[in-house]
DNA sequence: GGTCTGACTAAAT
DNA sequence: GATTTAGCCAGAC
């Protein structure tokens, strides 16, 4: 029994999150991570969301500078785009226009958001 | 079974 | 302030 792991599923725990991430927000992977208690392995968060069903917004998700890093993992490189401005959220050049404006912090809405 | 790479981030230079 | 290094963990070779 060498299972020391509180983390739970780390998989479906990041799953789980991004699925509550709200219609025309974002959110990044290390916000995800540190919500997961995992902020340093943000990386893992990405991994998660390649293995994630469809269900899952991953199009919300981008990296810490706006940019749709993720569009490669789609279907197609332009589908990630594309549905971020089919929620109102503005794409320029594969980078979220005022990142900051949409950015969800999972940590903070959750919280505000729990009515 | 060791090495590399990857949907990242933060700190250091 | 842009570039580089290091840390993270898991999958592919």
């Amino acid at each position: 029994m060498s299972e020391s792991r509180p983390e739970r599923d780390f998989y479906a725990d990041v799953l789980e999150t991004v699925r509550e991430i709200p219609r025309g927000r974002v959110t990044s992977y290390g916000a995800v991570a540190k919500y997961l208690g995992a902020a340093r392995s943000s990386r893992m968060v990405g991994w998660a969301l390649n293995g994630a069903s469809e269900q899952v917004p991953a199009h919300r998700v981008v990296n810490r500078q706006g940019e749709l890093t993720g569009r490669s993992a789609f279907s197609t490189p332009d589908l990630m785009e594309e549905r971020l401005e089919s929620e109102g959220v503005r794409v320029k050049n594969h980078r979220i226009v005022d990142f900051a404006r949409y950015f969800w912090d999972p940590c903070v809405e959750m919280e505000v958001d729990l009515s």
